[in-house]
DNA sequence: CCGTATATTAATTACCTAGTTAATTAATAT
DNA sequence: ATATTAATTAACTAGGTAATTAATATACGG
């Protein structure tokens, strides 16, 4: 995507600006300043950033190098290529979150309703904690030949999808989940009911009808429909519309 | 993104390769054929196919008319600029569906079970009928200078989410809807279990636990989560668990 | 205090991408 | 028949992108 990028925010980074920043900084080793980890870090936080913000495929290096304030050869310098860059994000980054939802849905798979509950609460914590972390992965989910979906099957296999898939299945047949519920939809559903709205929150920024949305608000919802439906839990009398004017 | 598109797919369009494909198709108006409105339609239904599949920012005019067996030219010579194959493709094809979608709630506002069952079957026509439209409208969600958010509340203000907003809190103050749910979020949460597993399952296409899930799977979880919510409608008799061995 | 390893930029390369134009052929109206 | 209009491709331009290299400046161990 060329030609069509005139201006991006692109939040830069508080460290950039040393001083005057007049004089263009000349190459060379910088003087004390943070270690290379810590550079490395910073580089794979805005990346992340900009990823959630705008889309992996939105992204170019140069954008990346641009927020964090270095050139674009610093990017080669710490990852080589950009593909190498993404391993590293997915390694480092976004599978030990990944693993720790599936660790909640397993560490409770002796009661449904706790063990979803749980797991809209960590999804919560998450989205504090990691808040590029809904973004890229609902992104993900819609993405065909996702950047991500591949490696992500490649390194965890999908035993804890499979076990996830019999537990519910279980739960069914124990009169214990509504059995009217497809079973490989039910985590989905709970993606749809959490994570997507998150992510589309930030997007509102500037909606007023949505304006004071957080985590918790979403938390609340998501629970009261899992728990009893649209419907009011409360038996609905019928005929009350019409009251005394 | 550059320098990493050696070979996409791009299921070639059948009409493209008349004879032998070794001639490589000199210049000219083409001796009868189609006519240019039906070029100018299968350039834009091929473009939805694409955007949907990829999202949009990864989808090149070089890729459409490649997949479209034409020439990038073609693209020009019909739509000028690639932001006005944007505008085409949202007036022409996108905001006439999510119209539909409005009316749906609007035509039902007396009773919010109704509403929303006939919501999600509508959802479900649509993704029949256009396939390309769940994708689109999800990556729309996702993105935060969406092409497409601007330019649709730009075309149709936001006058029917609010009226869809008012209807919300009335059926909650009339005791009709689940009092714990946040009126800003039921929208979306439809969308969640219905756009979005739509999506997602066309993704799977090698997944073996979810292949044989359609539009008819997806909708009956959809209403069965929203009618009753994840537990079983039924009582559930608690201490069944141990039975005869 | 000196050589080597480390961190950084400027400059360059090869390749995409959007958009434009001129040439070419067929259809259509006169 | 002939001129005009429509539809199409090849070739080109200007600018973006990922990746690489050479130069430069600091840190650090002996």
């Amino acid at each position: 995507m060329a030609a069509r990028n005139p201006d991006k925010p692109a939040a830069r980074a508080s460290k950039a600006a040393k001083k005057r920043s007049a004089a263009p900084r000349r190459p060379g080793r910088p003087s004390g300043s943070a270690s290379a980890i810590d550079q490395r870090n910073r580089l794979i936080d805005t990346a992340l950033t900009l990823f959630a913000q705008q889309g992996i495929a939105d992204t170019t290096l140069a954008a990346i190098a641009k927020a964090a304030g270095v050139t674009p050869a610093m990017l080669h310098y710490y990852f080589k290529t950009r593909e190498q860059l993404l391993d590293v994000l997915i390694d480092e980054r976004f599978l030990p979150v990944r693993k720790s939802i599936e660790e909640v849905f397993e560490a409770n798979a002796d009661d449904p309703a706790v063990a979803i509950i749980k797991l809209v609460q960590r999804f919560m914590s998450i989205a504090e904690e990691y808040p590029w972390f809904a973004s890229i992965w609902m992104r993900g989910v819609l993405s065909e030949r996702s950047l991500l979906k591949d490696r992500i099957r490649e390194r965890f296999g999908d035993a804890h999808q499979k076990s996830a898939f019999q537990c519910i299945v279980r739960w069914q047949a124990e009169g214990r989940l509504n059995a009217d519920l497809e079973p490989s939809l039910v985590f989905m559903s709970l993606l749809g009911l959490t994570m997507l709205p998150l992510t589309a929150v930030k997007m509102w920024r500037d909606d007023p009808l949505r304006r004071e949305l957080g985590a918790k608000e979403i938390a609340r919802h998501a629970l009261a429909l899992l728990m009893h439906g649209v419907v009011s839990p409360r038996p609905a009398k019928k005929k009350l519309e019409k009251q005394v004017p």
